[in-house]
RNA sequence: GGAUGGGUUCCCGAGUGGCCAAAGGGAGCAGACUGUAAAUCUGCCGUCGCAGACUUCGGUGGUUCGAAUCCACCCCCAUCCA
């Protein structure tokens, strides 16, 4: 049967070879390379759905292991699927719970059958398998769901992420028969950990076994930038080039752009909202913790020249009072004006590549983003 | 005027002879955050410093080897009685 989920590659960068595309879903187009906002519990956290469309969001995410939970997909399906669910009519895509997992690990216990989990919530049992996350996928019905993987920690010897990528193959495969959804995508992971070896061989292997889009998992856990994007390198050119890649779980904006220079067509993230939400901001010059008695009585916007709500009418002064006040609203503007901000900075991507300059488009970002103690995860401190 | 209960480090508030620079909150300041157990978590929070030293518990003066803690007087606050 044909996928419901179609990626056009419609133009490659001559000056750098990053990808411009559509990925056509059953809610109709998204253009890539794309940052998905996360709505784990159905929602972008302190988002509402008319709001994520003013900031351009075109594809949210949400998570199965969380809906299953809470309210669980029977409701969910009874409510006429995640999208009447949650009021979002544009695209939607589930995670499987397969980063629970690895969040999780403390309250699960994994065997070839599946992982035994304990609820997060209230300690009682669950059991998640390749079939049942899946199943749970389609009951929710985003119009891509996720392969149910086995991501690997950092550091991770080899002989572990040897097994933990052969397992996700065999659930790779085990979930793609148990997919019948016919207006559903069903997305493959690639595993590997940090060994270029396993890395090119799960790419392989999950090219072979043809999903209408791949995953690229295990990524962003801990490890120096470099060595994510060497992962990359020795992934992304065994993947069919006709398809989507999608980066899990990054994230910062160097982040982004290094991965759409590598061939990446979407990412999601948690850290835009997770910072807003703890008094920080993403702006053209890099991190701006306006939580920071500097910003006190600093009258400008969050942001000079954005066009979002939060900078287009408040400003540093008065969202930190709302941060240090503790009021839901500082939140909410941090996080409309990160969202916006990535929106931008990837809508700024996909015009360079269209117009062969986006080598340039990089070179300018990392001229004004202050990298100096910028997210530099694992990186000398 | 009398009775009673109180005055502790920015605030609230524990502490009633040494283990007290003084519990616990709050406020303040800073840091962390990458497929969300996160509107969360961590650190600092008298002064100078490595150790350590110094100043501090309303004021003054005592007792004691040693006082935020005991005694005397004084000042202030609260409630009640006149």
């Amino acid at each position: 049967m044909p996928s419901p989920v179609t990626f056009r590659l419609e133009h490659t960068c001559r000056q750098s070879g990053a990808r411009l595309g559509v990925l056509d879903t059953p809610h109709g187009p998204v253009e890539t390379p794309v940052y998905m906002p996360v709505g784990t519990q159905a929602v972008v956290k302190a988002m509402t759905s008319r709001e994520m469309k003013e900031i351009g969001a075109s594809i949210v995410l949400a998570n199965t292991y969380h809906l299953h939970l809470r309210p669980g997909e029977d409701l969910i399906r009874e409510a006429g699927g995640l999208h009447a669910f949650m009021a979002w009519d544009r695209p939607l895509l589930t995670d499987s719970g397969g980063y629970q997992v690895f969040s999780l690990s403390g309250l699960n216990r994994m065997t070839e059958e599946g992982v035994a989990f304990r609820s997060h919530l209230d300690g009682s049992p669950l059991f998640m398998s390749p079939e049942s996350a899946v199943d749970i996928q389609q009951k929710l019905g985003a119009d891509i769901a996720m392969a149910f993987d086995v991501c690997s920690p950092y550091p991770c010897g080899e002989e572990k992420a040897r097994e933990d990528m052969e397992r996700t193959h065999r659930w790779a495969l085990r979930c793609k028969k148990a997919h019948t959804r016919e207006d559903q995508a069903l997305f493959g992971i690639v595993q590997g950990a940090f060994y270029p070896e396993l890395r090119r061989e799960s790419a392989r292997a999950l090219a072979d076994m043809d999903f209408p889009g791949y995953g690229i998992g295990g990524l962003s856990v801990g490890e120096p930038k470099e060595t994510m994007y060497d992962m990359l390198e020795h992934t992304l050119p065994l993947l069919p080039r006709d398809k989507p890649r999608y980066l899990m779980g990054v994230g910062t904006p160097d982040c982004l752009l290094e991965g759409v220079l590598r061939g990446v067509d979407m990412f999601d993230c948690v850290l835009a909202t997770r910072i807003a939400r703890n008094g920080t901001v993403l702006t053209r010059e890099g991190r701006l913790v306006v939580r920071n008695a500097a910003y006190k009585a600093d009258f400008r916007p969050l942001e000079e020249g954005c066009d979002c709500e939060a900078c287009r009418n408040y400003s540093r002064a008065y969202i930190r009072h709302l941060i240090a006040t503790d009021e839901i609203t500082g939140a909410r503007l941090c996080s409309v004006h990160n969202l916006r901000y990535l929106a931008r900075l990837m809508e700024g991507a996909r015009q360079a590549i269209r117009e062969d300059r986006y080598l340039d488009y990089m070179k300018d970002f990392y001229r004004e983003f202050d990298m100096r103690g910028a997210f530099n995860r694992g990186e000398t401190t």
